[in-house]
DNA sequence: GTCTATAGATCGATAGAC
DNA sequence: GTCTATCGATCTATAGAC
């Protein structure tokens, strides 16, 4: 590690803010200016979040924004790779492989179903899909991040019991996505679109997962 | 009938524009004005869309647009109110009532999987779903026009099985949203967020609403 | 009813002082 | 690096002629 990137990495974090000290390195204000964007861009979208609102979420001017980002559009491409990076970390999931088919089912059909009806997930789920015909990128980018890697994991434990003959799953990723769509019913769309005043009770979804395991593990079994 | 309103429903429809016939009573430009607002709001969603372009489409005058609706949300209201319409037509299902449940069930989750990934049924989604936030009637009205109508008359019919002895299915509404998650797997949210090229082939859609009918009814059956 | 022209507000982005 | 002040473009909505 350089003299350079060590001193940056011993800014102080937790401190309070160095009261009106000019000319400050500020990687603190950057971090400001990424969240208050996020806040922003998921609550209201693209083009209705204005870069005002967020200078004055984060407590910057705004040419402070325009110093630490080339445009709106790059500051929002920011905000989606952070989020894309986070939700990409919220699955790196206990390992499936030597649990009992109805335990590894419930364990990752609860865990799923406990994201998606998290706010910042159904925020964020909103956004991607408003703005991914103007950004088709960002779409991709989602669906790898989150969905396509819940739907590979659970596939490679499926064609792991198909192998052992545990169960019948010829074509586990279709199996997978479907176990998926099982598991959610119309639980996340209601949330999705405040059908219901609250979210879906944890009973609620127990239910769903408990139904969806029982239903895939008889129509998987193995044929006498 | 009143004479004037005769003489409304006698106005030339599929005539030739009468050329510069100023005056007229014209419902004419609404139609155009709710076409082309339909168009861009369902391409742009409703901040991104602009007076200007809506009525360059409808080739009309803006002050033409604001004699016809109060303002841009009023506009946006008409053209979700006529779309929510026209899906609520969509499903009035061929009913299920003396279909066996191998026949009903790929009956009504092809039809099902088809109006999801059409075109303008995708754009309606990603419009709804962005601005479900801004406007939260919107979300509720597009529920109850689309999937609480789909999922309503299968659970209907699922509680008949049931009530026959046909199928096991004490929660029908659950299973009937639970039955259609399994149907749509990744293959509406693929399709919405652009992730591949084109949208699932029939083949690829038929597998699906397949694979969902045998799994659902081995986890169904009556037991023994 | 329909047009042209424009008011009034807000937006993204930048210039220049410190 | 950060601020204040502002530019030029674009937006919704309207006034006034016909």
């Amino acid at each position: 590690m350089t003299p350079i990137e060590k001193a940056k990495v011993e800014q102080p974090v937790a401190t309070e803010m160095p009261a009106a000290a000019e000319g400050a390195p500020s990687t603190t204000k950057r971090d400001a200016i990424i969240s208050a964007g996020t806040r922003v861009f998921m609550e209201q979208g693209f083009e209705p979040a204005s870069m005002d609102e967020i200078a004055r979420l984060a407590a910057v001017s705004k040419a402070t924004i325009y110093s630490h980002f080339e445009s709106k559009q790059a500051l929002f491409d920011s905000v989606v790779t952070n989020r894309c990076q986070a939700l990409h970390a919220v699955f790196a999931e206990p390992s499936l492989d030597d649990r009992p088919p109805a335990e590894a089912l419930t364990l990752i059909g609860q865990r799923f179903l406990d994201l998606l009806v998290s706010p910042g997930s159904l925020s964020f789920y909103r956004l991607v899909v408003g703005e991914s015909v103007r950004f088709p990128e960002l779409g991709r980018a989602f669906y790898n991040a989150g969905p396509n890697r819940v739907a590979g994991a659970l596939a490679d434990y499926l064609a792991r019991q198909h192998e052992r003959g545990t169960l019948h799953v010829p074509e586990p990723r279709r199996a997978a996505e479907q176990f998926l769509g099982m598991v959610m019913g119309h639980l996340h769309l209601r949330t999705l679109l405040a059908v219901s005043a609250e979210p879906p009770s944890p009973e609620d979804r127990a239910r769903n997962v408990a139904n969806a395991v029982r239903i895939f593990l008889d129509g998987t079994a193995r044929k006498p």
